[in-house]
DNA sequence: CGCAAGTTTATTCAAACCCA
DNA sequence: TGGGTTTGAATAAACTTGCG
């Protein structure tokens, strides 16, 4: 059912294996040398990036599984016989539920090598849910509600989304549900307790994603959908990964083009930039959703000489979706890792602000060095990344891509096609 | 875990507007 | 002035991110 696009076991032992490293190491993204001398020079540099991404790699790469229903039953029996066998025991306990850990001191870094991409991915710290644990007792609990609920759908072989879930665990057990925010995090207890992927779960997000320009696709059993003639809306990437898997891509274009903002989507859908430059145009709104990510990655691998453009605002938010897209995230990070996709700067960037006026320069709020903050210890910017970022805190000001409005709606497609053909991208 | 922030959309309600 | 439409603000819903 799953197949080259999603790695297996096998994929991510020999993947990321010492040998399959070779001569060439490390290919850090802040230094960028070429040989031997690269581990040397990156081990005293950034230490722990070299230790994460390439001494012990295989080690360290934890990661959620796409796995049939029927063995994501039999892991939730197993979580279940473990919790029974500690209650039946001589001394009888509750056991805490030990999941992966999703903070940042579990993060690592793995620089790209030649043909891969880097990507943020988590290591093997734990953390425990328990019910014995005064502040945690009502997580512990939520667990087990989810898993319930999951093992119910695998049954019934269904896809729910989070919305659903929520609904209905707000309404089953009001004591332990009271936000969505609860519920998506749990999901991901749940998957960093299984090690399975959501999809596996048979949970979904809702459709956030849309893509249009040079691309044929086909549903099983449906009719071809020709994504240049769809309108501004274009084609609602669904939030089904299984189904995203299935889709029959076909296109001609030249590049693909990732868009920050459904406002701007849509502009260059209207002025139907594919016309003027063979391209597949998609957004996710905002942060990427995982199915807008996983779509992006399977057209990368079907086409694989197509470039990946970005265009995000002009600050550190811009820059951060931009990530999302590159390298996943740490929230997600048991399956994130896998869509990471090779993603250029195409702009706003500093060059750009020449044709910016004055008035659209708007201050920073703490929240965006904030942002820039993080993004700047992060370890994950390459050097032209890192310049971009030190010049956007400098100045203090941050510019939507909107502005370039001034010189007319025409303005925004003709700016994107003369960078693309000056390959002014990074 | 709660919160704020980023990107959205959809719905509702009231004020503002226009026309007969 | 009554009745209809347009506008804008507020709210809720959604998916994310990260901080403390």
């Amino acid at each position: 059912m799953y197949n080259s696009d999603q790695p297996t076991r096998q994929d991510s032992s020999s993947g990321y294996s010492l040998r399959s490293h070779g001569r060439w190491g490390i290919l850090s993204s802040r230094s960028n040398h070429r040989d031997e001398e690269s581990q040397l020079d990156c081990e005293s540099v950034i230490p722990d990036l070299c230790k994460s991404s390439l001494f012990y790699s295989d080690q360290n790469l934890c990661y959620a599984e796409i796995l049939p229903p029927s063995e994501v039953r039999a892991r939730i029996e197993v979580a279940v016989l473990k919790f029974l066998k500690t209650l039946n025991s001589p001394s009888p306990a509750i056991s805490d539920l030990s999941l992966v850990s999703r903070r940042s001191n579990n993060s690592r870094f793995r620089c790209g090598l030649l043909g891969d991409v880097s990507s943020i991915f988590l290591s093997y710290a734990f953390c425990t849910r328990s019910l014995m644990k005064a502040n945690d007792a009502k997580a512990f609990i939520r667990v087990w509600k989810v898993m319930e609920l999951c093992y119910q759908i695998l049954i019934q072989e269904k896809q729910v989304t989070q919305r659903e879930l929520f609904y209905k665990l707000i309404s089953d057990s009001p004591d332990y549900f009271t936000s969505q925010d609860q519920v998506n995090r749990t999901v991901q207890d749940v998957i960093a307790l299984l090690r399975c992927s959501r999809q596996s779960l048979g949970i979904m997000a809702s459709t956030r994603g849309s893509v249009v320009g040079r691309l044929l696709l086909q549903e099983p059993n449906q009719e071809v959908v020709d994504c240049s003639v769809l309108g501004s809306a274009g084609y609602a990437v669904t939030g089904d990964l299984s189904l995203l898997q299935k889709l029959d891509l076909h296109s001609d274009a030249r590049y693909i083009i990732v868009v920050e903002k459904d406002a701007i989507f849509q502009r260059l859908a209207e002025d139907r930039l594919f016309d003027q430059i063979p391209c597949i145009l998609i957004t996710a709104k905002g942060y990427p959703d995982m199915a807008t990510r996983f779509l992006l990655h399977r057209l990368s691998k079907s086409f694989p000489d197509l470039p990946i453009l970005a265009l995000v605002d002009w600050n550190p938010a811009g820059l951060a979706i931009l990530c999302t897209y590159k390298f996943g995230s740490i929230g997600m990070g048991l399956e994130a890792y896998r869509y990471a996709c090779n993603v250029k700067w195409l702009g706003l960037r500093g060059d750009d602000l020449q044709l910016i006026p004055e008035h659209a320069f708007i201050p920073m709020k703490p929240r965006d060095l904030q942002v820039a903050q993080s993004l700047m210890s992060s370890n994950m910017l390459q050097d032209k990344y890192q310049e971009e970022l030190t010049s956007m805190v400098q100045g203090g000001q941050r510019v939507e891509i909107e502005a370039l409005y001034v010189h007319g709606y025409d303005f925004l497609w003709k700016y994107i096609v003369r960078k693309i053909v000056q390959a002014s991208y990074i």
